[in-house]
DNA sequence: TTCCAACTTGACACTGTGTAAAGTTGATGG
DNA sequence: CCATCAACTTTACACAGTGTCAAGTTGGAA
């Protein structure tokens, strides 16, 4: 899979999530990445075939280390759905800011690269699911609005928790972090309960 | 301003709208523009200086030639609030899709080129500004929820519209053009009203 | 000692943007 | 009828960043 020094590849990942986290993502380039993690520029070549590669394995790591299963697993164990949708959207909310530089970099690097695309799509699945879930508990226990169908639902939610509409929220409008997670949680139930 | 025949600016115009409307924003090379529009590759740079420059000029020819303020005039003609909201995301609900391609590839080419990321913005303070006339009108009718000052409300119902969230209700979720207009109306009619 | 994996060094091909300079063409005016 | 000029073409090239290639170097295991 990944010949080399897994001490170098993980010094690789390193450098590269500060470098993405800290400043313009497209202006990172694999030789700033190389030089902040000390080895030559080859050298990335050789863990990771192309920039894409880096990028999909530097989430994956974030992923791994900051534990988004874990968390996420923490909103299954609410007893009523509308408290799985509120631990849902704390847990996802809360996370986004972790993530938000490479992200980014990956939502930029889908222009013209179809596996960062891939990747970034991937993640969305994920969380699509977590949303379907929360909608699922949400109808068991006769809670959600007549409005919608269960897949509407989903695709509302899903919308809704969007990375984008974080963004526009956080830095379009000014809204501080908690106030995000606050209104994001009445305006789900409000669009999604009766 | 702009050097050069008019005629064979509208020709550039054109060819780059038929460009970017049909297939993938990034992969239109000016190249390939110049070939559409039937001119060298100078010939573009000789009436536009930079590919942004193109971009923006023809965002601003379509917006004339498609007649946005017209359209969302409209819209302050509505006798109550809540009137007003429908109209105003019906007008723009309907021409996001009009604009869709040069829209994306504007958006695509935000990354690493500061001029098309201003232009972009300046169009969303546009759409801001209607949704802050439209929460206005709700206002004035008493009929804007207790929840949301005017600020926030304005706020919501511009993360609502956001030409994202149409991409992922469109695209990413299937829902026919229609759908999402009639949605979108019961979406912030949920959110913005008791 | 030999050998190998991991890495370095330096050169280079490729793509697309933007610049530069010299040539063509057709209309306008003296 | 010629000069001129604007608009455009043609050709060439600089530049940046990615990715490739080939020839070293080095430290440790067999």
């Amino acid at each position: 899979m990944s010949s080399g020094n897994p001490e170098t590849r993980q010094r690789i990942l390193d450098a590269a999530w500060r470098a993405l986290e800290s400043g313009d993502a497209k202006k990172t380039r694999m030789g700033d990445i190389a030089k902040l993690a000390g080895v030559s520029r080859q050298a990335l070549y050789l863990h990771f075939p192309a920039r894409t590669d880096l990028l999909v394995a530097v989430t994956q790591y974030i992923d791994r280390i900051k534990d988004v299963d874990g968390r996420l697993e923490k909103s299954r164990n609410a007893s009523s759905g509308g408290e799985r949708l509120d631990a849902f959207i704390e847990a996802w909310g809360d996370y986004i800011p972790e993530i938000a530089g490479v992200a980014r970099a990956l939502l930029d690097m889908r222009v013209g690269d179809p596996d960062a695309g891939m990747a970034w799509d991937d993640r969305m699945r994920a969380v699509r699911h977590g949303c379907d879930a929360a909608v699922k508990a949400l109808k068991k226990d006769g809670d959600l609005s007549n409005d919608h169908t269960q897949a509407q639902a989903t695709d509302v939610l899903w919308m809704l928790l969007s990375f984008e509409n974080w963004e526009r929220l956080r830095f379009g409008c000014g809204w501080p972090q908690k106030k995000y997670v606050t209104e994001m949680k009445a305006m789900a139930r409000r669009l999604l309960t009766d």
